[in-house]
DNA sequence: ATAGGTTATCGAAGCGCTTCGATACCGATT
DNA sequence: AATCGGTATCGAAGCGCTTCGATAACCTAT
């Protein structure tokens, strides 16, 4: 292993000066930049990562919390950790991965030892329970989703309370009047999880202004389980016309039970979906959706978390706004007989 | 922030003597160490992982390399993370999640600053360009799936030409004299991804030996390209009665195009798929499959690295018999006019 | 009583890096 | 010629921990 000294004495400069080359905290002469920079290269010198976080205090890893449920939204998750995980490498941080498991001890772990400079949690829940950890430790961190109190935090969330009205919207403007809203499974809504009440306050308070009947029903993911709901429905209101879903794994079940139901996607029923774009344009049916914008959450996440490592930035709460597709699973209403 | 010193001071020993009372590497008696645990507890002390690192030259992670693309078998990849993270941290190591991005340089980083003691590999090609490097810098590490030359390493993986020739069996013994293989998307071949070629080669071998005719198409997944693939095959062969699937999102717009042109599964097509088992409960038929184990792999993963950083274990190759489970989806051939 | 062997504890060195003065050199200013 | 402000470099201290001898205290066996 080579460390910085044998590079200093190939070099032959002193150690300091090999640090601030690699820093570039104080103005080095290109001549010596130069030597050192091709000692460097050939010793193959890297920098040991616990010396530096050591002295330095800064161990450059974010930890980023994952939930450890793997029953909801897989896709999602993972496109945002890999953006997560792609944005921090180009800040120069790499990311530590952490399962819900540990729960709130994860966070009094990482925030004592310095394993991480700072972190990014996943899968909030309204009233989570390291929220008050995070807030007495002081650790720089940045939700994704949207607690019941954000003072103090700096969040990022798509704006899902715009997005259920987006969907209401969008569908009522087609003359739709009687709405079924397909949600995450019950044990989501249990758990208070954000963002599936907020589009439920969106859904609600857009179709009461705009005098249009909602019916909301949980479901758990699966074929089975969708074939049971969507009766329900149905016969609570024979006249639905429109359908928004929430949950990924109701997607495809949903549009195989309603062809074989003999009723039309979009001439009979409309259906807007709220799932991430590769699921709504690989479905059986074009879908019109609002996104889930993965990605651009990820980034968003990390490069707040940058910033207050950095001192810059503060706390906030991001909303990114929904933006709805067209495709081909919405239409006008059917005229009623 | 509280360091060892502090503990030491408070607890009215040594510094040494609380390290040897967390390592354990020493003896100590029952007084000293109840009182050393009970400062430890008390200023809520967690031990520097930068300084630990330094001067134990261990960093106590993980590292883990997932595939960039976000385009194939998702639910798996995520699975095996979660996994090596919940089975890394129960050894007590934490995970660092790289991204395929980087290519081999990352191998290079972290084998060279001591970031992780060793890796994990995600998505090994045949020939990939990662092994080199791995072999020559002796970094401890652990492959999930099967590279063309094994020597010196240790992996992991399902037995995938024993899948494939599982797979014709099932059917071949069921009658099915014509089965057609939809595999993963073309690009998954064309860059010699090891899965997909050993189930092939299994298939096919297996199928020669059976005396049944094997048609392989690759399919990218959703919708639109499985309507195309499945028209091509029934085209080529009419007389097509079994159908072996392995791509994820290629399952469900199969069996709505099979539904669609009215042939019935399991009556008039059986259908086999390898995927997780999450898959095949989950889709519109509840379907034959060969689970894919992601968690036993990424369990068996890590614990063959953790012997190998102990000191104990060996190279080898870790080929995990797949199990087909009978659901609804396959029967016997129908009986030819 | 003394040598020999345990057991429990301490002190100090050192892991590889960063960072803070201090120093030496340079040309420009008076 | 003496002074000043830069710029480029060095040396040494120290980050918080592990680990290796050394030492002291205590038993046991002679």
């Amino acid at each position: 292993m080579v460390t910085l000294a044998e590079v200093a004495q190939h070099a032959g400069v002193s150690a300091s000066t090999v640090s601030y080359v690699l820093s570039g905290k104080r103005s080095i002469s290109a001549n010596t930049r130069q030597r050192v920079e091709r000692s460097i290269r050939e010793l193959g010198y890297h920098p040991n990562a616990g010396a530096r976080a050591l002295a330095s205090s800064k161990s450059n890893i974010i930890a980023l919390m994952v939930p450890l449920r793997t029953d909801m939204y897989v896709p999602v998750m993972m496109e945002i950790a890999i953006a997560v995980a792609t944005s921090a490498r180009a800040h120069g941080y790499d990311v530590l991965l952490l399962t819900g498991e540990e729960g709130p001890d994860a966070v009094r772990r990482v925030a004592g030892s310095g394993l991480a400079d700072g972190m990014i949690l996943m899968d909030v829940e309204l009233d989570d329970e390291r929220l008050p950890l995070l807030r007495e430790t002081d650790q720089p961190s940045v939700l994704i989703g949207l607690p019941a109190d954000t003072t103090g935090l700096t969040c990022v969330d798509l704006d899902f309370r715009a997005t259920g009205a987006l969907c209401v919207e969008h569908l009522a403007k087609q003359g739709h009047q009687d709405i079924a809203v397909i949600g995450e499974a019950p044990a989501v809504y249990e758990r208070h999880t954000g963002f599936a009440e907020r589009t439920l306050e969106g859904l609600r308070s857009r179709s009461r202004e705009l005098g249009v009947r909602l019916l909301h029903r949980p479901c758990e993911g699966g074929y089975d389980a969708m074939a049971v709901t969507l009766a329900r429905i149905l016969d609570e209101r024979p006249g639905t016309s429109g359908i928004i879903v929430q949950n990924e794994s109701a997607v495809e079940p949903l549009l195989a039970l309603l062809r074989q139901q003999g009723r039309a996607v979009p001439e009979d029923v409309s259906v807007v979906a709220i799932c991430p774009d590769q699921v709504a344009t690989q479905a059986s049916v074009r879908l019109t959706s609002v996104a889930i914008p993965a990605q651009e959450m990820g980034r968003h996440a990390v490069d707040h978390l940058v910033a207050k490592l950095d001192g810059r930035g503060s706390d906030e709460v991001v909303l990114i706004a929904p933006e709805l597709t067209v495709r081909g699973s919405t239409g006008p209403a059917p005229s009623r007989p």
